[in-house]
DNA sequence: GTGAAAGCGCTAACAA
DNA sequence: TTGTTAGCGCTTTCAC
């Protein structure tokens, strides 16, 4: 059934009953009845490629996800992510469309979609600290938002981010709280953004208990299983080992499971471990002491405010850049935290 | 830049620019060679949309995946399943659309994306031992592949699965042949039709070996981190508790591990532990036997397969209903897997 | 409060 | 080999 059909069916014209159907104020109510009805009665469903043809709106979000070549897992925090912005999505019938390019093809992803007019706005995630896409989305002037935000960008765009520093920060004061002296740092690749803030936040602890931050326990590489259980292996083999590590993703974290173990070591015993964005983390020297984590439901909390935000930006074009500030919770062995609250930025 | 402008600078007809475009034969390789150009040089784009509307195909895939209210993690598996999934449609030219639906919405959502004509087809992901979304999608006509089957659907219908009976009896094999008598098996919701075919491979195994499956050490729920954690605890607090875990998927696997160590265990010495869709299970009982599981690449070859046969399908509708059915990886001790098997139905 | 008509940007008969 | 023309199913001006 469509439009035509439906209005030749009531005896009325394709505009009244597109007026009807679409809420405009100057049909009768009793005309907006008798179309509603039928409408339902037929089963009316709107083409929306019609729909986006005649009104130059796709009604759909990209959200263009990178992943390696070498087939590395996906990492888990996309899908939680997406999942709150598809609420977000699916309250303002918007539509969103997926893009899974390949880390170097991510420019053109964007670009394409941009330029063909398939989206009316895009998430992107994963900035690193110089980000080309912002400034060739500022140039195409499609709007969009940041998950993240992306240190060497001078121009102005709009971000959701985890305030990353802070949280690496209060996770090294609390390990060094309970006695740790020696913390090993396994940690995203440098040229992330949110990896550079980890560490800085990593550092200001150390710094601030007059402690230097030592290299050889610091390491930085695509987080991949692998990657986790050879960091652990190694920074275990020196002559002053740590005592505890602070893992940047639960896949890396997986590896450094796998490596304590089979070193016949008990997590939350002989060694603490912190990760970021896991369900829970294993810490057991600080008795009941706050245990840190990024939960997951907080991850799909981001997602939801992102669309959010950029929904509202998409319907409200003048408004200035919009930024938002996450603090990460500090949950106590629970695997369920409650969303972060929002600190406005400043 | 649009086709009619672009056809007007170059002094042709819209048609002519469209089917050289388009790769039609009839257009003259002089005429093609100026319009390919052109359109390189005014970077021209097709509208989509126009596209779309006019050829009534919207060349864009629908993924609906199910998500649970309380806002449990979503699946990773999911995301690997769509980063191989994304690699077919983007060689193919075809778009992904993503929609997160609350598992008792889901029948609805395929309804509305089949008639709006929103997508193409369909992939459907989870089906249930009794699966109506296969007769629903049958009677609307769309094209649709199952990654997974239903066993109580008697419709045909094209389905690519992974052989679960087979993975979960040779894994219980594996344990049995290691010495372990007590197995544990955390399986998922009864309902999804995967997980039964696991536990049927379970008993199988125990059967063979002239040994009752104990109805103590099953345990079948929605696979979340917590229900892995407490499942082990349980079992582990009963008088004969078992020496090895056999779970499902790497979520609830979490919480297990997470028992485990509480309890002062070591995963590899004191309980064997063989997970499905993780990247790597913990068996080190056996010293060199292969060990079980699926490996995550094979997940992307999955998705990336599945998509394939969908396209098919959608090019060549008179084909019937294919079938695919995989044996999963035995892999020994490495987190990378090669591509499973493929063994033809039969 | 309702309708006629044009148009969104493309494809695909049919004609030349 | 190229062009003319009529849609695809909606929205939106403008007139009544």
């Amino acid at each position: 059934m469509n439009l035509r059909r439906l209005s030749e069916t009531l005896g009325l014209s394709q505009t009244t009953v597109s007026r009807a159907l679409n809420g405009y104020p100057e049909v009768s109510e009793v005309t907006r009845r008798r179309v509603l009805d039928a409408a339902r009665r037929y089963n009316y469903r709107p083409n929306p490629n019609a729909t986006r043809l005649a009104t130059g709106r796709s009604m759909t979000i990209g959200h263009v996800i990178p992943v390696g070549t070498q087939r590395e897992m996906v990492n888990p925090i996309f899908a939680d992510f997406m999942a709150g912005a598809s609420e977000t999505y699916a309250s303002r019938n918007y539509d969103m469309l997926l893009s899974i390019v390949n880390d170097d093809e991510q420019e053109d992803a964007y670009l394409a979609l941009a330029e063909k007019g398939a989206v009316d706005g895009l998430i992107v995630q994963g900035p690193r600290i110089s980000e080309p896409r912002i400034e060739i989305l500022n140039e195409v002037g499609l709007p969009f938002l940041v998950h993240g935000r992306s240190s060497n960008v001078g121009s102005n765009y709009s971000w959701l981010d985890v305030n990353n520093t802070n949280a690496f920060r209060t996770a090294t004061n609390l390990l060094l709280d309970c006695g740790h002296r020696r913390i090993g740092l396994i940690n995203g690749m440098e040229d992330m953004d949110f990896a550079k803030r980890r560490r800085i936040g990593y550092e200001d602890s150390l710094k601030s208990r007059d402690m230097l931050p030592d290299s050889r326990l610091m390491r930085s590489a695509k987080m991949t299983e692998p990657y986790g259980y050879q960091s652990v292996l190694e920074m275990m083999q020196t002559d002053d080992t740590p005592t505890a590590f602070l893992v940047s993703s639960i896949i890396p974290a997986m590896g450094a499971r796998r490596a304590i173990q089979e070193l016949g070591l008990t997590l939350g015993e002989d060694i603490d471990m912190v990760i970021h964005d896991d369900e829970l983390s294993y810490f057991k020297n600080s008795g009941e002491q706050p245990m840190f984590t990024a939960t997951r439901s907080s991850v799909r909390e981001a997602g939801k405010r992102c669309a959010e935000l950029l929904l509202d930006l998409i319907s409200n074009p003048d408004k200035g850049p919009v930024h938002e500030l996450w603090e990460v919770d500090l949950v106590i062995g629970s695997s369920t935290g409650s969303p972060p609250a929002i600190i406005p930025e400043g």
